[in-house]
DNA sequence: CTGTTAGCGCCTTCAG
DNA sequence: CTGAAGGCGCTAACAG
C-alpha cells in the first residue's frame, strides 16, 4: 500500500485534476466521491478511478470553509500530563475517530483565562463539537465565547445546566464505599483530604462525605489537588488535639501526599493511620502499604462523553443526557485489610 | 472583558463587514490588519477600531486555503497516557503557542499503520510542521506520506537522517551512571532489563549498559516498555543458575514490574536484589523501597523539539541540528543508598 | 443524469 | 496610499 507510483508530487491533486482526467466536471467529480445524487455506475467508476491513480486526497480546508462543517472537535482540559485526563482523552479519541471527527486538543493550564482563550480559539476554527472538563468558567462567560448551536459535553466537572449533556463519576457511591469500608474497620473518627469546592468532584465527594461520616467540622480540610497540599493538610490533621485513626483522600495526588507527609513524621500506615482513597493509580499495588481505592475507567468518562457529543452533533435535537461512570472499590493494605490474592 | 456588546451575533464579523463600517474596501481592512504595506494613520485606526467594535476574529480556514500555511502543527505519539509523552507534549505547546502555533495531537497507538495514518491526516491538513515520537515508520513510509518540505523534529526515538533536527535524551550517561553506582556498591553481576531495540532508547541503552557493564549475555533481558514485561524479565532473571545481584531497568514501568515480581516472589530490595532505573516516576519516592533512578525533565524534551522546529519553519535552511536532553542520578534506596535528606 | 455558476472568507497581485 | 479583481479547493443551487 505504500508504494504509490508517485515521483514525488509537488502540488497535491486537486478535484479540478481527478475531474479533468476522469473527462467530468468538478461537481460531477464531487457528486461520485461522496456518494451524493443520482449519476451513472460508469462515470462514478470512472471518477473513483481517477482519484485513486492520483492520490487525490480532498483539503478538508476547503470542504470546510464551503460546508461550515469541519468534523473536528474541541477538547478542553486544565492539564493533559494528569493521567485522568490523559487517558480520558484517549477513550474520546477513539470513539470520535471512528465516527469521523479528528480532535483538537487545548490546555486551559488550569486557568480560567487560559480555558476561556482555548475555547476561543477553538470556536474560531469552527469545531463541530466541544468535550470540556471545564477549569472553573463561569456560565455566562461561557455563553459568551461559545455559540448556544455548537454542542457541548461537559466532564468530569459540570457547568450547571448548559451543554449537550454531562459525564461524571459516581462520586457520592465512591465515598460511601470508603466511608463504610473504613467503619468495617472500627474507625469512627473518620478525616477527609477534600479537593477545590467549586468543581464537580470536590464539591461531590465532599457533600457524600459529610453525609455518610458526620465528621467534625476539624476533620474536612480542603486544598487543591495537590501532592503538597496532602502532605500538609495531612499535617495539621495529624497536629489535631484528637486526630483521627482514618483519612479518606479525594484523590490519588491527596493520597500520595498523605503518605509522604507520614513517611516523614513516621506515622506508620496502617497501624497507627488508616488511609483510602478515590482514584486508583495503577501504580496503586506497589506503595507501600498498598492502597486501598475506589477506581474506575477513566478512559469509560472519555468514550461516554464523545458518544454523547456525536449524538448531539449528528442529531440537533438530542435529549440532553447525564451519564455517570461506575466506581469499585478495591481493597488492599493501607485499610488495614490483608492484602488480596 | 467578557461583556462584549454582543446580542448573541450568529453569524460572526467578516473582513467584509469591518471593512463596511471602516468605510475602506476589503483590501486595505486586511492591510491594516496584518500590518502590511504602507497606508495612513488613520484609515489603520479606524479600521482595527470597527474591527474591534465587532469583535472580528479572522477564520484560519479562509486565510489557510489562501495562504497556504496553517499555523498548526502536527504531534504524533505512541501513546498519550504515557506521562512521558503527556508531559513532553505540555513543554512543546507552551513555546508553539508562545510563537503563535496550534497543536494537532495524533495518538498512533503504538503501531505503524496508526502513525502513518496520523502522518497522511495530518499532512492532508497542511499542517505547516510536525513533531514525532515514531511508533517505528521506516524512512520509506515517511518520505512517502510527508512531503520533503514539511519540517520534522524527532523527539525520543529517531529516523536515521531524516527531518529537520532531533531531541532525545542523554541515554548513555544516563546508564553509565547508573551502572557506575552499582558498581560504587560492590555489584559485579548486574543485569538489563532492556526495551525494544528498534526504538532509539532502546537500542542506546542497551548499547551503553553492554560498553559500561560488559555483561553475561544472559543477563540482558529485552521486551517492550511494560509492567508485565518487567516482571516477567525480572522473573526470568532471578531463576537463573547464577542470578544477577543488581538489575539496571531501561524504564519506569520495567522497574515497576520488577518491583512487582519481587514482591510476589518475596525476594527483598535493596538487601537480596538492588535495583535502579532509568526515568524517574514522580512517585518514585513513595514506592517500597524507594528508587533509585536517573532523572530528566520530560517537558524540556518538547521544549527543545518545538524551539528546533520553530526554527525550522520561520527559517526555510535553518542547520539541521541534533540535541541531548540532559539527565541526573536521583539516589534512593533501592540501589542500597540510605535515603537522602 | 450532468454541466455551469457562484460563492465560503481571506489575501495578493495589479492598477490607479 | 487605496480599490478592484481574481482565486485558494471545494460544494450546492440552478439549469439543461
Amino acid at each position: 500500500m505504500t508504494t504509490d507510483q508517485v515521483g514525488r508530487r509537488r502540488r497535491p491533486a486537486t478535484l479540478a485534476d481527478v475531474a479533468a482526467t476522469a473527462g467530468v466536471s468538478a461537481s460531477t467529480a464531487s457528486r461520485a466521491l461522496n456518494g451524493r445524487g443520482e449519476l451513472s455506475a460508469s462515470t462514478r467508476a470512472a471518477v473513483i478511478e481517477a482519484a485513486e491513480r492520483l492520490g487525490f486526497q480532498p483539503s478538508p480546508l476547503a470542504r470546510s470553509l464551503r460546508t461550515r462543517r469541519t468534523t473536528t472537535v474541541g477538547y478542553v482540559v486544565p492539564d493533559i500530563a494528569s493521567p485522568f485526563y490523559a487517558a480520558s482523552l484517549k477513550g474520546a479519541q477513539s470513539v470520535l475517530e471512528s465516527a469521523g471527527y479528528r480532535v483538537m486538543l487545548m490546555d486551559s493550564e488550569q486557568s480560567v483565562e487560559g480555558e476561556v482563550a482555548a475555547l476561543r480559539t477553538l470556536v474560531n476554527h469552527q469545531v463541530d463539537g466541544l468535550l470540556v472538563a471545564t477549569a472553573g468558567v463561569g456560565p455566562a462567560a461561557f455563553a459568551d465565547v461559545v455559540d448556544a448551536e455548537t454542542p457541548c459535553v461537559f466532564l468530569d466537572s459540570v457547568l450547571d445546566g448548559a451543554g449537550a449533556g454531562t459525564v461524571t463519576l459516581e462520586n457520592a457511591a465512591g465515598i460511601e464505599m470508603l466511608v463504610e469500608h473504613l467503619r468495617g474497620h472500627g474507625h469512627t473518627r473518620i478525616a477527609l483530604l477534600a479537593g477545590p469546592r467549586q468543581e464537580t468532584s470536590g464539591s461531590e465527594r465532599l457533600d457524600a462525605f459529610v453525609a455518610a461520616a458526620r465528621p467534625a467540622p476539624e476533620l474536612i480540610r480542603t486544598g487543591p489537588w495537590t501532592l503538597d497540599s496532602g502532605a500538609e493538610q495531612t499535617g495539621a490533621l495529624l497536629a489535631l488535639e484528637r486526630p483521627p485513626t482514618a483519612i479518606v483522600a479525594s484523590s490519588a495526588e491527596l493520597a500520595l501526599g498523605c503518605l509522604a507527609a507520614c513517611r516523614e513524621l513516621g506515622v506508620r500506615l496502617p497501624d497507627e493511620l488508616a488511609l483510602v482513597t478515590f482514584d486508583d493509580p495503577y501504580f496503586g499495588a506497589l506503595l507501600e502499604p498498598s492502597l486501598t481505592a475506589v477506581g474506575y475507567d477513566p478512559a469509560e468518562v472519555g468514550r461516554a462523553a464523545a458518544t454523547l457529543l456525536v449524538g448531539a452533533m449528528e442529531d440537533e435535537d438530542a435529549p440532553r443526557r447525564d451519564v455517570r461512570v461506575p466506581v469499585t472499590l478495591i481493597r488492599r493494605r493501607s485499610c488495614g485489610c490483608e492484602e488480596e490474592r
